[in-house]
DNA sequence: TTCCCTATTTATAATTC
DNA sequence: TGAATTATAAATAGGGA
């Protein structure tokens, strides 16, 4: 079972080459996917099997044709002859509702900024659907500040000659 | 250097997803590349990358409008459906930005709470007659609540038959 | 052929510099 | 901010059933 490192070359046995490709195309799909989802990358492929008269669309071919048509409406791809009313119309939508985004973006960073101290001391409301690894980076993050205080806390008061109460870092 | 397996899920913070994506645009690739040459596969592939205009396209720009175009001119496959989806298209995206919109309030609420935590403990605004006491105070107070919330996460998880991922109280 | 298996290579999450 | 590093997870070539 010794392997080979792969080079980058076409396989010349069909039965090898057919058997990389099922496995392949496995890990291939299972790598868009996960740029996909993880990464919230909007993406399409479409792929020409051998031997298979249809294309395999990913992730589906409903959403590929969305895609591929948002892609073909690119000026340096498309000929802006034939873009229609309908097209126009559509971006234009999506154009504002992006802009909106961006308002909302904003305001909510402002928002956030003077409530959340607040909150993460006080309130109930601290986010249910805050993941859980959120909250260890969060815990995490916060762990580093209070030592970095203690820190130079301890530093400041040893200049001082005070000796006592440097807090304790939470760890 | 501890890995977690990946699990398929939206990546929430902003500067892992980026590190992740910037991996795995390069790795995904690859096994495009490999699919494509070592088993002679025709393929495609248009890619949003986030904060990009233009998409990124396999294997050129040329190859990829040519690929795509043999797939758009499949009688079957857009003739029929290309006018009927044109709404359904414009819905998506509403969707989909929506749901970015919500993805983006939760990340930035955990952006700002760690900025804010950050500023607290370190700003220039920190007051400097504040005692020690007090810094211990809120390192107590930070702690009882992470404590609470870590609780109730994993009671909830251990309602929904999970076992991983509780995360740990700071002491 | 089509699953399995597993030794290796490859990809990559977390961390360090 | 990135560019290495490293340790772990994932993919897979080659082989057997």
């Amino acid at each position: 079972m010794t392997r080979k490192k792969v080079k980058l070359a076409f396989i010349e046995n069909i039965t090898k080459r057919k058997a990389s490709y099922n496995k392949r195309q496995k890990g291939f799909l299972n790598k868009a996917r996960e740029v996909n989802i993880l990464c919230d990358v909007e993406l399409a492929i479409v792929l020409y099997r051998p031997y298979h008269k249809e294309p395999m669309v990913f992730p589906n071919l409903e959403a590929g044709v969305n895609t591929f048509t948002k892609f073909k409406e690119l000026p340096e791809v498309v000929q802006s002859k034939n873009m229609e009313t309908q097209e126009t119309i559509t971006k234009q939508r999506i154009k504002k509702i992006e802009e909106q985004l961006r308002k909302i973006r904003k305001e909510n960073k402002i928002m956030e900024l003077t409530n959340q101290m607040y909150e993460l001391l006080n309130g109930d409301d601290i986010p249910t659907s805050m993941h859980l690894y959120d909250l260890n980076d969060l815990s995490y993050v916060i762990n580093q500040r209070l030592k970095q205080v203690h820190d130079v806390i301890k530093t400041k008061a040893h200049e001082d000659g005070s000796t006592s109460d440097a807090p304790q870092p939470i760890t």
